[in-house]
DNA sequence: TGTCGTTGTTCCACATAGTGAAACTTAGTT
DNA sequence: AACTAAGTTTCACTATGTGGAACAACGACA
């Protein structure tokens, strides 16, 4: 047997498997889809309920994800996100343009959303703190994978399924890479309706000396508010709020 | 030796603790606070680092929560709370009365904030979402613990520290007790500078049939933008938006 | 009511995986 | 160079977790 990532390891996959979810399961559900056998799946669910990380309602027996979650997550943000710094300039730059404003950082290969400022009230379609979007067809996950040195790049790469949830999607990462190339050169990226029908975005990643990214920074809009053109106009802007937060963010140290 | 809470346990016990500290700490300090040997905390530490649940700043030697938290955070605060269908009522809520308004679930005894709508921005030394509070001293905390069935509240309050943040704050089991009994006849809790000085606020219980509490909602306002009487009198809005997400909820079932 | 299937829970012999004292490396100080 | 403190690795030992299989609880169907 390879060397797994311990029991701590095990537990958290069953952690990840029952959120993933994303609605309360039975145990029969995590079962089948779990390649732990019978007894042992108990055991790891029952310890994970026991530590508050998953509840279980009683009366459907189900189980979901636990508040303590919540909790530690709240430390998690506070202190190893960029969104403590990067607020002011985020909420004014939101200000300026009167359009949604997201940050989002990497994590693991995972295009994470630390911060959002939203003007539309409608667009709460659009991702929300901590949650995971794919990198490969979003603005923030394109910015911030152009810029990554070659080899976590590479490695991001191959853990990308390639949905199309579009018909303007990357299918591949040959036609991905010749984009992240363009990004490269602009310092802008574009997605063009790549996740969701009729939203639009431009990013910019917010780089630190040594062109080492720590995230992005995005503009979101409906295609029937702005077209791509009016969109790129803000780019200057966008780029601007980017530079400024990583002279901020100099000094600090960023994990990742 | 007693039941401990496995390798799981020992592991998230460890996540707790450096969390907890609020900023980047070294091994050693983990170390000195831990009542684990040095091998075996090191041995947890990796593990935690290796899933992502820490992060290692190599350059400073230093740990801090990691991301994964908050992406597993989403899936929790998205599946496991009150705020998605509390949404819309607090929004009109704070609307209405143009104050900040708060959310709050217990969780194992903490009061867990999992949604907030605030009107002045300055009042973000107030909570937000994911935050603990000791509900000892918070309005949500209070109208919490009262409605609590017996044996549940007095649990929560054997875990209470009774620290005395203001002056106000309750100092025991024996005084809190009386002002519990209070609230359960009026349906509303007061925090009179209790946490922090120059914030009050209302709070009323979320209660489905039965009496069986599932969380809180509170409005908060600086001593100096009202009286105490002038937040009673927003008491019945608070009631009704209470009993709205009451009956919204009823048809749902919550942990815990 | 009884029998069968499905789902959830407990048991236990076994070995893996975690333990922790101690030894060993760095890196920083005197 | 000699000393100290912080971090990392080793290793014999055994506590912990493993997973097959037996058991219980429930409901469906006859």
């Amino acid at each position: 047997m390879a060397h797994d990532g311990g029991t701590v390891g095990k537990a958290l996959e069953v952690l990840d498997q029952v959120t993933a979810y994303g609605r309360p399961v039975r145990f029969s559900e995590i079962l089948a889809d779990s390649h732990f056998p019978k007894g042992t799946l108990y055991r790891l669910v029952q310890s994970l309920t026991d530590q508050g990380m998953l509840t279980y309602d009683a009366e459907r027996q189900t189980y979901g994800p636990g508040l303590r979650l919540v909790r530690l997550a709240h430390a998690a943000w506070q202190q190893s996100s960029l969104a403590q710094v990067a607020r002011p300039y985020v909420d004014s730059l939101a200000e300026e343009v009167r359009e949604a404003v997201d940050l989002a950082q990497i994590d693991h290969g995972h295009v994470v959303f630390v911060d959002r400022r939203k003007q539309v009230s409608a667009m709460d379609i659009l991702p929300q703190t901590g949650l995971v979007a794919p990198s490969f067809c979003t603005g923030v996950g394109k910015a911030i994978l152009a810029f990554l040195p070659e080899d976590r790049r590479s490695e991001a790469l191959e853990r990308q399924a390639f949905v199309p949830y579009t018909p303007n999607t990357h299918l591949s990462a040959k036609s991905l890479n010749a984009e992240l190339n363009e990004i490269r050169a602009t310092g802008l990226a574009l997605e063009r309706e790549e996740h969701l029908e009729g939203i639009v975005s431009v990013a910019a990643p917010i780089l630190k000396t040594g062109d080492e990214v720590v995230g992005a920074i995005s503009i979101a809009t409906y295609t029937s508010r702005r077209t791509i053109d009016e969109l790129c106009a803000l780019g200057p802007e966008l780029r601007e709020t980017a530079a400024r937060i990583a002279t901020e963010i100099e000094p600090w140290h960023f994990p990742n």
